[in-house]
DNA sequence: ACATCGGGAGAACGATCGTTCTCCCGACCG
DNA sequence: CGGTCGGGAGAACGATCGTTCTCCCGATGT
């Protein structure tokens, strides 16, 4: 059925959307329900519990971020060097993005890390798998793997600062020190 | 009387702990009142609302950090060079705590920026207030504005990185990679 | 045509939470 | 000693929320 599918895809945007703009726990079920249009019978048989919505959530955007990165990466850079500096250009074109409210997964890990294992494990993996893309650039480029800590430093703090002063120059200044970086440990 | 002033900060201190430990929604003021010994009736005389109390915490804390860091910078280091990095070694004291979980500037904002124009704009002011502090250093050093960017960036990233895995690791790594940027741009 | 079934709208339920109120005691003041 | 007042304990209240239930309609199969 393609009707479920269109169902569960509306839910999950739209709960993404609400979540993204208020917090998870500011946005009730039946606000999900009104704005994406799913009755409550059908939302609850296509996640039996809030705190499964969020978690789906929170998954599929993971997949997203994670190819999305990958994909940006193999389209605009050539080589480890670029691809590493590339994800501060994908940070860039997303802290442009008129609702950006800082990072899901900081601010999920923030508001429910202290009582959700759940929320709190799929962030860390979430936050991991960035590190991860960054060590395969910099494994490629020989460099000690403190270096992907770096970046990866360098990235979240640039999604912190982006997401509370709601400006986008911090990706370009970390990207700026990024370089410096890069170039200090070859 | 010192009555009301310890009830006061029995109360900022408890709701600062159980804010730390579990994000602001789900602490209930029950839960601070059995916590701290501080009677519901004398908690709203104290603060009228949750969400003042939420704010006192937070400019509470505001305060304690800024003058924290100045204190250590003037304790344990000698010149701006030293003062820069000296804000990484109060950062890896703070992440080896056993109850961090983050900074709750962060964590606030992503729980509460998008409902609540107050707690956005304090976390706004903290984060302004860092990059400050790193200002007065690279502007005693001749360096450019952009540095202390960078630097308020690596340690804001060290905070969440820090908070979401538990370690305090990455103090040391975004130590390593403020030296390197400040040795750079010299 | 009629029975059946899935699903929509939204009322209802139970729990929780922020906030206020009631009741009571103990201290202070004439 | 009697009255008053501040404050503690916790019940009560109203709102909200997650979740379930009721009622009804429309489609479908025979």
């Amino acid at each position: 059925m393609s009707d479920a599918e269109t169902a569960e895809l509306k839910v999950l945007d739209t709960a993404q959307r609400l979540f993204d703009a208020r917090g998870v726990q500011a946005v009730g079920m039946d606000a999900i329900r009104s704005a994406s249009g799913v009755s409550l019978k059908r939302l609850y048989q296509l996640f039996p519990s809030k705190d499964l919505l969020v978690e789906a959530v929170l998954r599929r955007r993971d997949e997203a971020v994670r190819s999305s990165l990958a994909a940006h990466g193999e389209r605009t850079a050539d080589g480890p060097y670029e691809r590493a500096l590339a994800v501060f250009d994908w940070l860039a074109a997303w802290f442009a993005e008129p609702e950006f409210r800082g990072c899901a997964f900081i601010n999920g890990f923030g508001e429910l890390g202290g009582v959700s294992p759940a929320v709190a494990a799929i962030s860390r993996d979430h936050k991991e798998a960035l590190r991860a893309y960054f060590a395969e650039q910099t494994d490629a480029l020989g460099a000690p793997l403190v270096l992907a800590d770096q970046l990866s430093l360098l990235a979240n703090g640039a999604m912190v600062v982006a997401g509370i002063t709601g400006s986008a120059e911090p990706a370009a200044q970390a990207k700026a020190a990024a370089r410096v970086l890069l170039d200090t440990t070859r």
